[in-house]
DNA sequence: TTTTGTGAACTAGTTCACAGCT
DNA sequence: AGCTGTGAACTAGTTCACAAAA
């Protein structure tokens, strides 16, 4: 009765549902951090600043978590939340590019936390490769990706190298069989079916908040 | 003729669209710096994977800046953009936290191309001011924020603090006349009406990673 | 009673398609 | 002939509102 849709493979689910769910997984661990046991969906949207009917829907589409009446008991939602996103196994990840942004996302404790790991670093200046980072992940020469994605079972690509090396670094991590990566260069990006990549776009953030402040316009938006 | 509707402030500008002029610029700065004179919203489109009506729509929006027959002139359409986007005069901008993140968001080169200026650096930690970034951003005592962002006329904050300590910030900056903040911590934070939060959550964007190679799901997607 | 799960209604965003200008 | 600017059509995403379950 509460795995049914669990692995409903029909339609895509959208971005903006993908980053809610894990969302939501942030709130709950909140929640149990708090000792809280279960939550309806109207508390959980009045606490959070969300809508009551998204979560609902949202969590609908995997399953039936909820209980009526009641709500939904935090420790429950978490574990399906954790499987449904993919953290119920680590999720082995790699920073190309060790300049200063590289540097920081490889040491960013936010990544840790929730089942990530950060199994190594790669650059293509000789100066840098054999040096580690503060929290002591490894910097591998570029020519090694391959073979080190392949023997470390690398889930996901972090890409933090210049625009002009973006590409070509994508087509190497895909040639490598990542499947996934996240961008941070600035720039469009090609990759075949079947490759996830997702953009941060520290020039178009910073450039869109000053096109709101040129125009006096305001309020709260979720990026 | 062209000026018409450039300053309308009728009603609210989406993100989306607003990102998208960003996308723009930085496209017609590639044409511009590869000596193309004039583009047609077509040719565009093709070139930089968008589309051809959204962008004509998106500029429309702001005044009748094409030539029928002929398409964009690059130099004076980049020209209405950075009007547009505020980036006609230098935004001043301060990173708050000192860390990791945040001095490579200080340095990041990204940031000072298109007429930002990361004018300081903010730290409650005593060991770490008085320092300055590697490209020589001072890091100021959090105590000095208010008067430092008036005298240097700070127009927007970033803020890689911890997320225990972003709300807090956030009603600092506020105080202190900031009107817009570039966040990265996690979670959730509230601003009062008339103040432009963006959030850049990693974990978030890292998750939904996750989540599609969970599923086996693919294809690119514009974060 | 309370709260879920969900069709229906609504709102926002995108794309089409073409009149009209150069 | 070629391309913009834009209403109309369409698609995606959100919120409402309520029947059904505990």
């Amino acid at each position: 009765m509460t795995r049914d849709k669990a692995s409903k493979s029909g339609d895509q689910v959208s971005e903006l549902t993908a980053s809610r769910l894990s969302v939501y997984l942030r709130c709950l661990n909140a929640l149990d951090a708090a000792g809280v046991k279960s939550v309806s969906s109207k508390t959980l949207a009045e606490q959070f600043h969300l809508n009551a009917a998204q979560i609902r829907k949202d969590l609908a589409y995997f399953g039936e978590f909820g209980v009526r009446g009641v709500g939904y008991y935090v420790r429950e939602l978490k574990r399906h939340l954790r499987v449904i996103l993919g953290l119920d196994r680590t999720v082995r990840v790699a920073v190309v590019g060790a300049g200063n942004l590289g540097l920081a996302l490889a040491d960013y404790p936010g990544f840790r936390q929730e089942g990530f790991e950060i199994v190594a670093m790669f650059d293509s200046e000789r100066g840098k490769v054999g040096r580690k980072s503060r929290t002591g992940v490894r910097i591998i020469e570029m020519g090694e990706f391959r073979k080190v994605v392949k023997r470390e079972r690398i889930d996901i690509a972090v890409l933090a190298v210049p625009a002009s090396a973006a590409q070509e670094v994508v087509n190497v991590a895909v040639a490598a069989g990542i499947r996934a990566l996240l961008n941070f260069s600035p720039g469009a990006l090609k990759v075949p079916p079947g490759v996830k990549l997702k953009n941060v776009d520290l020039t178009v953030s910073l450039e869109s908040l000053s096109f709101f402040l040129a125009r006096g316009e305001a309020d709260e938006d979720e990026g």
